[in-house]
DNA sequence: CGAATAGTGTCTGTCAGACATTATACA
DNA sequence: TGTATAATGTCTGACAGACACTATTCG
């Protein structure tokens, strides 16, 4: 795990050290955080965690949660015990991002490759997150400086779950495994900053196959109380095993025009 | 670049190699390839380039192209010239794909990880590419059993492009700077393993606004020649400076039930 | 002229957004 | 009863696939 000191043209020339970082997105941040957002504004906003870095360079700055790749753990285990340091939680959501290795990354002389991760975790238990030594929690439209290219980063992050957010289940990763379609739609909405026509989204999202009804329903206002749902794979998917990454990482998508088979099916008789 | 010889237990936990393999996709190889594949179906194929190891572990099995990551080069970097070594060539497209970092990847105890790559190369010119020691074509429905995880790779590279011709410019690039749109119908249904419909093709085509008639025509049979079109950016992509990652990679893709700003457009008057 | 592809027009089914309407809870 | 949201239904416009039809070139 430790290598020899080396001097500095030693380490200009040393292979690359591996690195992964991760942007943790969180809806609504445990309460009182001495962040100066709105908090009261009824839509819910994106939050991540950041550490405050101890050593140079960047001494003092903030930075995406992370370290070293350790010989012994894989990519997505390191990205999982960082993020685990950093929150106290396990992410409901993990998927590798991008990999930065531009030689001109690090004000330090040592050439480091980061392997970003994007991970999602669920607030709903209101248990304000055991206090952790040197992290915060910041509003993801206003972050601060951050070490490194950090805020390329997690640009890139808030692109790909934006993106994911219109095709895949990713909203569904911030509530409990039960939840009502108004929820769902705020989610929904708060990571695309929209707002969606409550008849259209809900057609939609029961039009997809991927909502149960679970029989509860659930009361929270002077109205009709609302249908709880929760997620299901669509019918044919479990026979695929796809191992994360295996499979398209891509949505279905504005389906390329033709039937996958056969065209042309009526018969010209 | 060299680092000292070490023995096993040092290698176990030495700090791991980073490597760059690229899956490297063209149609059509150029002529001769001592392959048993359907040379004249009239439908084009999609092939990609591999080397065969010299040195163990895995010796004289297939391989991506690739390498070590040099201290001075990028990621990027690295990718172009493996590939440029691999087959003569400069991409027309190269993206990363994914990064492979599990402790059990490779057969070796020396502690791997690869930035895996994917290009398309224009095979426009028959030139048979100077023939290249140690590298051979194969269809990418029927390759060789390959070393390492690769064969995992290129099915995640397959994936990613067959995912991406569906609503990125990616056909293009398998093309020159001009083509027609029966060309492009055919690159799309090759990559796609598809039959589109040509007048719904062209219609799609032409009503994405991404295509731009050059005024060239090219007779190709006993036909009316077609009109000739080049690829240009949609109106007002320019205002946006990407740089390759830093955009969402994915597509616009089944817009979200909502209109961007407002909804509910008609006045109750 | 016949064959073959380029290119156009049209019909139809699907689906998303707009929005009216009914249902049900609480104060 | 008023209000707020849940849930359903309907209309319309956009668009993709199917396919008939015209245009143009070569042999």
């Amino acid at each position: 795990m430790t290598r020899p000191a080396l001097n500095v043209s030693e380490r200009l020339t040393a292979p690359p050290v591996v690195a992964v970082s991760t942007v943790i997105f969180a809806l609504q941040p445990p309460v009182g955080q001495p962040t100066g957002a709105d908090a009261s504004t009824g839509t819910s906003s994106l939050w991540l965690p950041l550490v405050r870095r101890t050593r140079e360079p960047f001494r003092d700055a903030w930075a995406l949660p992370g370290g070293p790749l350790a010989w012994d753990q894989s990519l997505d285990e390191t990205a999982r015990s960082t993020l685990h340091a950093a929150t106290g939680l396990a992410p409901r959501y993990l998927e590798q991002l991008y990999t930065f290795g531009g030689t001109e990354r690090s004000a330090s002389d040592l050439r480091v490759v980061t392997v970003a991760y994007w991970a999602l975790i669920a607030l709903a238990n209101r248990t304000p997150l055991s206090p952790i030594e040197n992290v915060a929690w910041f509003p993801a439209d206003s972050l601060p400086l951050l070490a490194f290219d950090h805020a390329d980063i997690v640009t890139v992050a808030q692109n790909r779950l934006r993106a994911k957010a219109g095709y895949a289940d990713v909203a569904v990763r911030f509530l409990g495994e039960e939840f009502t379609l108004s929820e769902l739609r705020r989610v929904h909405d708060a990571v695309l900053g929209t707002r969606s026509d409550p008849a259209n989204f809900r057609r939609r999202m029961l039009g997809s196959g991927r909502l149960e009804p679970t029989g509860a329903t659930r009361r929270e206002g002077p109205h009709r109380p609302a249908r709880c749902y929760r997620f299901v794979e669509p019918a044919g998917s479990d026979l695929l095993e796809r191992p994360a990454h295996e499979l398209s990482d891509e949505p279905p998508g504005p389906s390329p025009d033709h039937s996958p088979t056969t065209d042309r099916k009526r018969d010209p008789a």
